[in-house]
DNA sequence: CTATGAAACTTTAAGCTTGAAATAATTTCC
DNA sequence: GGAAATTATTTCAAGCTTAAAGTTTCATAG
């Protein structure tokens, strides 16, 4: 998913951009991962479902993290799971529906997501620096429409 | 890493673009993923590696895929191990150099591999539907500067 | 009520991923 | 030549990821 088009033809220039997007992604991604493990011994997936309760501190259900984060189901499981026996979240059993639990973050856990996320921030700076802030908008304004474009298509 | 900003302020806009970045890629990889399991019965890092080796057809070094592709090197044992298993891909070993062995696509695999490319390819041209051809170029272009700008940095 | 189906979640098996430790072969430097 | 460092790769443990199957709870229609 990270080569080259293999012929030269029409549809050329999706695949080529399909590419480099990948790839600037990844590269970003895997300095992101190892920064957030040496500077905070954590991880990615954890990060996103932190980040995701840090906007909801009413708490969010299970199948709405997995929604949210474009995860499946019993991936959020596991991750919460494991930010559960850190004390870094909660799963908050409801009156209403006894299926479901409402995850939020316990007050440690919003005290240390506040500290990654000022890292993470600076780092995203940091990384995209080549990008100008013109351009970035420009950029983010692409990959909107194009997301906007595709979300609960089927 | 999927979330939206957590505060405004400087920075944002590359905060910003970075989440759509995310989320824009791995919306496309889970819709291709899908489609190389349900009609391949494959997977995106199978994949990944036979491109990589279809393009050099006097094979690669563990080491040269590693790099390539932006994974680490236990990695690609793994996936080379389970593509050998299924006939696609041969280990050769070396008269020069013992450690290594120069990894082939097999006969079948490149026929298996023509197959998948090509259909990946219409994927991925129905997926960026959306965006122009003319758009592609300039967001491809964007991308690669940024790209090139990163690469071997430390 | 109560069965039937849907919804929310967890479990499981298989595979991907990393970083670190272990192996093996080569190169370098006295 | 032989010790020491380097290089190429594999192995390992832990965690992430998915799809599919299983469990529990809820909703609804007789």
């Amino acid at each position: 998913m990270v080569a080259g088009p293999t012929s030269a033809g029409p549809g050329k220039d999706r695949l080529r951009l399909w590419i480099r997007l990948l790839r600037a992604s990844r590269t970003i991604e895997a300095e992101l991962r190892e920064r957030l493990k040496k500077e905070f011994d954590t991880t990615l997936p954890r990060f996103d479902v932190m980040a995701a309760l840090y906007r909801s501190p009413e708490g969010m259900l299970m199948s709405d993290l997995s929604r949210f984060l474009l995860v499946s189901n019993g991936n959020v499981t596991g991750i919460v799971d494991r930010l559960v026996s850190e004390g870094l979240v909660t799963r908050a059993r409801r009156n209403g529906d006894r299926r479901t639990s409402m995850v939020r973050l316990t007050e440690e856990g919003s005290r240390s997501f506040a500290a990654i996320a000022a890292a993470h921030e600076s780092w995203v700076g940091e990384l995209l620096g080549n990008v100008s802030e013109d351009e970035a908008r420009r950029l983010a304004g692409m990959l909107k429409s194009f997301r906007s474009n595709w979300e609960g298509r089927e």
